[in-house]
DNA sequence: GAATAATACGCCATTTTATGTCATGTTTCT
DNA sequence: AGAAACATGACATAAAATGGCGTATTATTC
């Protein structure tokens, strides 16, 4: 004779989001609004408690089942998309200094990395170290600027996190077109602008790419390894020297 | 005669992960490494497909279990304190113009305001238009820095979240000795010094305070209501000016 | 087109787990 | 002291999971 007929995990989820409205409850409750005796509720919570839940009981007269304030904060679903721009993000935040309120973000990064699979991973790990923010663009860059198509998006995107080779059609400050084809390494944004730096497969030599001057990008097979840093830092410094 | 003896709801779990690790994967592999046999593990997939998992299958000579790729990226779970440093960094990644990359960053917040308790969330959805990033801090600034003890700051975040007054007790620039009664209204940040900025509720008044030199912070049970962004204007760019 | 390798699913006996009931203990408030 | 709450043990029973078997279906290979 139950309420609602429910399979255990199903009311275990039940459960905890009545916790989580910290509104007074009490196991007896909980047996009610189930359909379930109070001793499989009381089980219930030892399984939760077993599985991380810090549920907490007060006994006696006016006591019940609660939460400690603020554990309420349940799971996150990110598309991969959302979970991509999430991981740039903390790569943003962990680049400044502060001591407080985004002191622990290391946490975060290292469960939504460990959300991806593990092929990804460890290339995904890496990633915060390959992005690098820079001040804003100058007004005469800001001018020039136009979006980015979907596609060239997605492929530069894919590239830059799964180490593979891009073809790229790129126009120079000159306006010539060339054909090229790149390991991309390392992503540098002067808001609004990005850039790519990488690694020119043709000419053996770290080129950077103003990335809304790509005309197209197609993904290639071909995996890369990262090269050394400092390998870049010329380049980096020549792209924050476009503006004064 | 089992591997590891799991509960079933571990073994879905591990089925899950299994078939994240986008390997060629059959139902008699998983049978095999998980100590089932293959009639079970076809109701494992039935359970994880109930659940909303897109296992994909292909039938046939070389088939096998797959997700589909990049599914279930970005499931995590964050502990409050987690939750409430991601909104900041949301904060700070969104002042950025950058239409690629971290463009679609909103729907990660909402996603991650839904995940609060009900009675916090409208205060935490305005989270974002109270916090601003400045550049980084002077010299002097950075010298006379240090970082803020847990109390303190846990006083300060509850009270700027939940909109609730603080009694301060705060050094300032001259050294003296005030005790304040503040409604933390905005945060500002200078790398790596924190303000808070407050109405001062004996003085009616804006008052910034800079974070280190708050000596206590006691939460109270008033609650405050925001005031307009135009009073705060004028802290704002003093504290900036702080910085030639 | 036949053999093979894979998933899909129904049926049923058996094993395992979950549940209800009853009993007892403990804590806390009135 | 008594009532209201959680905690936990024991045991019979109800429910669910499992294995084994058979069959169907689909795709590949020879």
């Amino acid at each position: 004779m139950r309420a609602t007929d429910r399979s255990r995990f199903e009311r275990l989820d039940a459960i905890a989001a009545r916790l989580k409205d910290d509104a007074a409850l009490t196991a007896k409750d909980l047996a009610e609004q189930l359909g379930v005796s109070l001793r499989t509720i009381s089980r219930d919570l030892a399984l939760l408690r077993d599985r991380g839940v810090p549920v907490e009981a007060d006994r006696g007269r006016g006591g019940g089942l609660r939460l400690p304030r603020h554990w309420g904060v349940g799971r996150l679903s990110l598309t991969y998309r959302e979970a991509v721009e999430l991981l740039v993000c903390l790569a943003i935040a962990e680049q400044l200094p502060s001591p407080w309120l985004i002191a622990n973000l290391a946490a975060v990064r290292r469960k939504l990395v460990a959300s991806f699979a593990p092929a990804l991973k460890d290339k995904i790990a890496s990633l915060r170290s390959r992005i690098l923010i820079g001040g804003s663009a100058s007004a005469a860059v800001i001018e020039s600027f136009s979006p980015l198509g979907a596609e060239i998006s997605e492929a530069l995107l894919a590239g830059f996190l799964e180490h593979r080779r891009l073809r790229l059609c790129y126009r120079d400050v000159a306006g010539k077109l060339t054909e090229r084809e790149i390991e991309p390494q390392w992503l540098l944004l002067n808001a609004p602008v990005w850039y790519v730096m990488g690694w020119d497969h043709k000419r053996q030599a770290v080129r950077s790419f103003r990335c809304d001057r790509i005309l197209e990008a197609h993904l290639t097979e071909s995996p890369f390894t990262l090269r050394p840093a400092r390998e870049f830092d010329a380049a980096i410094a020549d792209i924050r020297a476009i503006r004064p």
